[in-house]
DNA sequence: ATGGTAATGAGAACCGTTATCGTTCTCGGT
DNA sequence: ACCGAGAACGATAACGGTTCTCATTACCAT
C-alpha cells in the first residue's frame, strides 16, 4: 500500500500529473479509504482535516487521476460515481452488498473468454469489466 | 424478438405489470430499439410518434419494468442511465466503443470462475456483471 | 523579479432524475 | 351501463450530483 507523501507524489509525477498540494491532499484521502468514496464524501472529509479544497478541483482532480489511469471509477450505484486508488495492474472487483465493502481481484484469466465471446459475435474485444457482487466475510 | 402489441402486453401482465397504453407504447419503443436509449431519448422518440406520454411516466415506467425484471440498465455512460428490453435470461453485453451497438452474449458459462473468485476472499457471490467493450464487425 | 501558464475556490449553471399534485383512467362491484 | 376507489398520468417544480465560469493565486522558466 502506498502510503508516504513522497510515494503518491512520485505516482502522479509518473503518470504524467503535476504533484500540486491539493492533488496530493486528494491522492492522500483515497489512500485513507480502503473502500470506495464519492466525490463529496471525500470532499467532507477533506473539510474535516482543515483542508480548504474546493468541490470543483476535487471533481476535477478525481477526473483527471481516473483518466490517467491513477485511480479507478465505479457507477455501481446508478447515477453516482464512486472513485478508489487500485493497484496499476488489470483487475476485477467484488463488491459486499451489505457493507459495501470493495475487494480487488488480481488475478484475471478471462481473457480467452472474452475473446472467444466478442469473436463469437464478431467483436474484437478491447478492454472488459467484471463485477462481482456477494456478501464477503464478515456479512454472511 | 417479440414485437406485436399482443406480445408486449402479455408480457407485462406475465411480469406483474398491468398493461396501460402508456406503457405499451414504452415497451413497443424499447422493442424498437436495436441498442439502449436514454429516458430521455425514448421520451422525444414517443413524442415523435405523436404519444403525449409525459417525461414523468416514462422514467416511472422504465423504473417499473427494470424493478421487475423485464428490461436492464446499463451504466456505461457514466452519469447517464441507458434502457434495453432483453432476453429473460441472465446475460452480459458487447458493446461497441464506436458505434454504441449492443450485442446480448447468452452463454455465460462464468459461474465456477465466478464462485472461485468471491471464494478466495471469503465471498459468497449472489450475482456478476461483465461487460466487453470493443469493436464490432462493422466498425473494426 | 517578471510574465505566462496552470491550478484553484466560490458559486452559478446544468442536466438527469424524482417528487408533488391535481386530473384522468381503469376496473371490479352493483 | 354506472359508480367509486385506487392506480396511472402529465405538467412542472424540486433535487442532487457534476460541470462551468471567472476572478484570484501559485508555479515555473526566463
Amino acid at each position: 500500500m502506498t502510503t508516504t507523501r513522497q510515494d503518491l507524489s512520485e505516482l502522479l509525477e509518473r503518470s504524467g500529473v503535476r504533484a500540486t498540494p491539493r492533488r496530493l491532499e486528494v491522492l492522500e484521502e483515497l489512500a485513507r479509504e480502503s473502500d470506495d468514496v464519492t466525490a463529496q464524501q471525500l470532499w467532507s472529509r477533506l473539510r474535516e482535516r482543515d483542508s480548504r479544497a474546493g468541490l470543483a478541483t476535487v471533481y476535477r482532480t478525481l477526473a483527471l487521476l481516473s483518466e490517467k489511469g491513477v485511480i479507478d471509477v465505479l457507477s455501481h450505484h446508478g447515477g453516482e460515481q464512486c472513485y478508489r486508488l487500485c493497484g496499476d495492474a488489470h483487475h476485477h472487483h467484488l463488491l459486499c452488498e451489505k457493507c459495501h465493502r470493495v475487494v480487488e481481484i488480481q488475478e484475471c484469466g478471462l481473457d480467452d473468454w472474452v475473446a472467444a465471446a466478442a469473436n463469437e459475435h464478431g467483436f474484437v474485444a478491447t478492454e472488459h469489466r467484471v463485477e462481482i457482487v456477494g456478501l464477503c466475510a464478515d456479512c454472511r
